[in-house]
DNA sequence: TAATGAGGTCACGAGGTCAC
DNA sequence: GTGACCTCGTGACCTCATTA
C-alpha cells in the first residue's frame, strides 16, 4: 500500500515528476516525489521554513534573514511573477513571495513529523495541489499572496510594537499572548480599518494558507489576532 | 470519576488541549493531557529527569550529560527567552533552562508513582500551572531561572570542591552528605555572601521549583545547604 | 499485572560549503 | 549571489527495565 510506506514522500503529495531530495535520495529509493516549490515552481526537496520549498529558495530566504540587506527596487512595481526561470531576477518580490508563503523563522520545525501531522500534511497537500486548480483559481492564489504578504507584515509590525517581549511570544500552545497592557496605536488603528480585516477574514477563511502545517506562522497570526480583544468577534 | 482513571495524565492538571504522549496514545485514549513543557512550552509527554517536560526538551537534555561537549557562545549574552519556536537556536540557554527547571540525571525515578506521590503531583501542577500565572508572574518566573541556574552551579562546585565522592552524593535520604573536613574557601566565599544566600532563600521559598516532585534536584541543593553547619540557620 | 520514564532509533531540516 | 550537496542536531516513536 501506497501510503503505508510513511515518510515525507509518501505523505506529501504525488508528482510525475522527480524533485531532487538534499541527500543522495534520488537514486536509491523509488520516491514518490514532493510537490512543488510553493515560491518559484521548481522540484521541491522538502518543507523548509514551513513551506514546501526548493533547495533555491530555502538558501536564498536564508540569506535573506541571515544578512538583511536592502533588495533592490523591483524594476515592475512589485508584482513579478516568480518562476524557475526568473526567480534570481528580482529577489524583492522573491522574498515577498517566500513570506506570503509563510517561510518564517519561526516556523522551522525539527526532528521527525507526528503521525497526526503527516496525515494533515497529506490532506492538505492534496487538497491544494496544482492538479486541483484551474489556472484562473492559481492567479487568483497568487493575488491573494502580495495581499498576505502586506496583512503579514502589518500585523507583525503591529505586534512588535505592542509586545516588548519580541517574537518568542507568537508561540502556541496554550493562550496566544497578547500582554493586557499594549493596546497600543498601532493595534488600534488596525482595528479600526474595517476594508482591512474583512480582507483578512476572508484570505483566512478561504486561502490555503490556514493550515499550520504548511504555514504555522500563518496560524501564528490567526492565534494572535484571535487573542485581541474585540477583534471582529472571531468565531473561529 | 475524573481522578479515579489515575495514571499521569489525571494526577497533573488538565490542559484543553491535546498532547502527545510518548507512545500511540493520541488515538486510542480521551487523555486529559498534561501541562506544559517547564522549559520550552510545548506539550509535555511525562516527567523527564524530574522536571515536566517534552520530548524535544528531554532529548536534548539526555545528549547533553551524555556527550558533555561545549556549547557555542549564547548570542544574546545568555538571556535568551526559551520557547518552542526558538529552543532549537541556543542549546547554551536551553540547558540552563533545563537545569534550573531542576533537571538532572539524580531525579530520575523509574516504576509506577505511589498514590501518595500523585496527590501531590496533582497539587503541585495545579498551583503552578500558567492557568494561575499572569504574564508578569510567568516572566518573574523566567528571571528566577536565571538566577537559580547560577546559584545552583554555584552550589554544586562549591560542594565538588569539598567533597571527594563526585557526584552522587547528592542523593537523598539521609544526611546530606557534606565532608567535616572539608569546608574549602569556596563553600566560605559562598557562606559569607550575604546576597545570595537572602537571595537562595527567597527563590526557595516563592518558586514552583521547591517541591521534591517536580524537580528533586533542587530539593537536593537545598538539603545539602541545610547540611552545611552555620548555613544561615535555615529554618525550613 | 499496569504504569512510567530512560535510552535508542532514524527521518528530517537548518546551516555550512564551494564550484559556478 | 546562487543552489546542489553535505553534516549534524533534533524529536516522535519505540522498547524495555523498573516499580506500585
Ligand atoms: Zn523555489
Ligand atoms: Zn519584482
Ligand atoms: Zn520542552
Ligand atoms: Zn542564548
Amino acid at each position: 500500500m501506497f501510503w503505508g510506506a510513511a515518510d515525507v514522500f509518501d505523505i506529501l503529495l504525488v508528482y510525475p515528476e522527480c524533485n531532487t531530495r538534499q541527500s543522495t535520495f534520488i537514486s536509491d529509493k523509488k520516491s514518490p516525489c514532493l510537490p512543488c516549490c510553493r515560491i518559484c515552481g521548481d522540484f521541491s526537496s522538502g518543507i523548509h521554513y514551513g513551506v514546501v520549498s526548493c533547495e533555491g529558495c530555502k538558501g536564498f530566504f536564508r540569506r535573506c534573514i541571515a544578512q538583511k540587506k536592502v533588495f533592490a527596487k523591483c524594476l515592475k512595481g512589485g508584482e513579478c511573477q516568480i518562476q524557475k526561470s526568473n526567480r534570481g531576477r528580482c529577489p524583492e518580490c522573491r522574498y515577498k513571495r517566500c513570506v506570503a508563503s509563510g517561510m518564517s523563522i519561526h516556523s522551522v520545525r525539527v526532528g521527525r513529523y507526528s503521525k497526526r501531522q503527516k496525515i494533515k500534511n497529506q490532506a492538505d497537500a492534496e487538497r491544494f495541489s496544482d492538479k486541483n486548480c484551474t489556472a484562473d483559481e492559481k492567479l487568483a492564489m497568487d493575488k491573494n499572496d502580495i495581499v498576505l504578504y502586506n496583512i503579514i507584515t502589518n500585523v507583525m509590525v503591529a505586534h512588535q510594537l505592542t509586545c516588548q517581549q519580541s517574537t518568542h511570544e507568537w508561540d502556541l500552545p496554550g493562550e496566544a499572548c497578547f500582554h493586557d497592557n499594549a493596546s497600543s496605536l498601532a493595534i488600534t488603528s488596525l482595528l479600526n480599518n474595517d476594508n482591512e480585516f474583512d480582507e483578512l477574514l476572508d484570505i483566512f477563511t478561504t486561502s490555503c494558507f490556514l493550515t499550520d502545517v504548511l504555514s504555522p506562522s500563518v496560524h501564528n497570526v490567526v492565534q494572535f489576532a484571535k487573542s485581541l480583544q474585540g477583534f471582529k468577534d472571531l468565531s473561529q
